[in-house]
Parts: structure tokens; C-alpha cells; sequence
DNA sequence: GCCAACGTTGGC
DNA sequence: GCCAACGTTGGC
């Protein structure tokens, strides 16, 4: 799941310890929230458009895809008319923080792992904000993360 | 700040 | 339903 340093950082998850993922309005990343994702998945957390951007730890998913309710919240700057209560558009989750990693994978370096040559996010032009990481994935990025720390 | 890639909108 | 125009994302 990516979010830009100036909106939410793994940091500011650590602080909370669990956080709702609100505002993703792209119809495929709506999905995967909605649709895929279950409490007790696992979440690679991207930091997009950072120096350098990159994979900064790992969360939870807490609570399952649910509506994602600011949508019908005039004012608020995820509105969206098209969403009502009775018919939702967009959907959310919630996550919990599991480990912050001592230095971000940066893109460039997931780019030149064996084994996540497939990966979404390594793909050019891959945008969503949302995207399925395999298990392999998962545990691969996860073994950088904790060889940067020396443990 | 540039710009390629991509999604969405809307005229026809 | 096509597709040009436009807006956004996000790496660099």
C-alpha cells in the first residue's frame, strides 16, 4: 500500500498503531480493498514520491474492506457524491503497524531482486495505490528489510 | 520541476 | 463505443 511521506509514514502508523485507509478512489485499488484483502494479510508499506521512495516496513490488515464512509461526508476532501450510504463506491481497511525497517527498500533495489521481477510495483508505469504482493514477494522484501538492520 | 504512463471524462 | 483532451501519479 503506497502513501507519500506528507500524507502518512510508517513512523506516524508506529505512533498510532493502527490506522484506516481512507481516500483511495481508483476503481482497481477499490477492489482489492473490498474484495481481497482480509484481516491478518499482510501489507508492505510504501513510501511514494520520498527520497528515496521505497518499502519503509510492514503493517496489517486490522479490519477488512468496509464503505468507506468520508465519501458521503460533505466538505470533507474525499467526497464524493456518487457515494451514499445505501450504495457505497468507495471501500477502505483498516491497518496495524507489525515493524518499522531500519533503512526504506528503495525502489532500485527491489528492481535488481531475484524473485520480484513480477512484482506490481516493480512494473513500469505501475501507479496503483493498492496492488497484490505475493507470499514469495512478501517474504522476500521482508528478509531486506530486517538484513538492512543487521539482525 | 519535468514528463511518461495511466485513468477518467465527455463530445460525437 | 471510440478516442482526444485532460487530470493525476510518481519516478527521476
Amino acid at each position: 500500500m503506497k502513501c507519500e511521506p506528507d500524507a502518512y509514514t510508517i513512523d506516524d502508523l508506529a505512533r498510532d498503531r493502527r490506522a484506516s485507509w481512507e481516500g483511495v478512489r481508483n476503481y482497481q485499488a477499490r477492489n482489492f480493498m473490498r474484495d481481497d484483502m482480509q484481516k491478518g494479510d499482510g501489507v508492505l508499506f510504501y513510501a511514494s514520491n520520498a527520497d528515496p521512495s521505497g518499502v519503509t516496513g510492514v503493517a496489517v490488515i486490522e479490519r477488512a474492506g468496509y464503505p468507506d464512509h468520508f465519501a458521503w461526508t460533505p466538505r470533507h476532501k474525499y467526497f464524493d457524491p456518487r457515494s451514499a450510504p445505501d450504495a457505497p463506491v468507495w471501500y477502505m481497511v483498516d491497518v496495524a503497524f507489525v515493524e518499522r525497517f531500519p533503512e526504506t527498500i528503495a525502489l532500485a533495489t527491489l528492481k535488481a531482486t531475484r524473485g520480484l521481477e513480477a512484482m506490481m510495483v516493480t512494473q513500469k508505469g505501475s501507479r496503483l495505490s493498492v496492488q497484490p504482493v505475493t507470499k514469495p514477494e512478501f517474504d522476500t522484501v521482508v528478509r531486506l528489510g530486517r538484513r538492512r538492520s543487521g539482525s
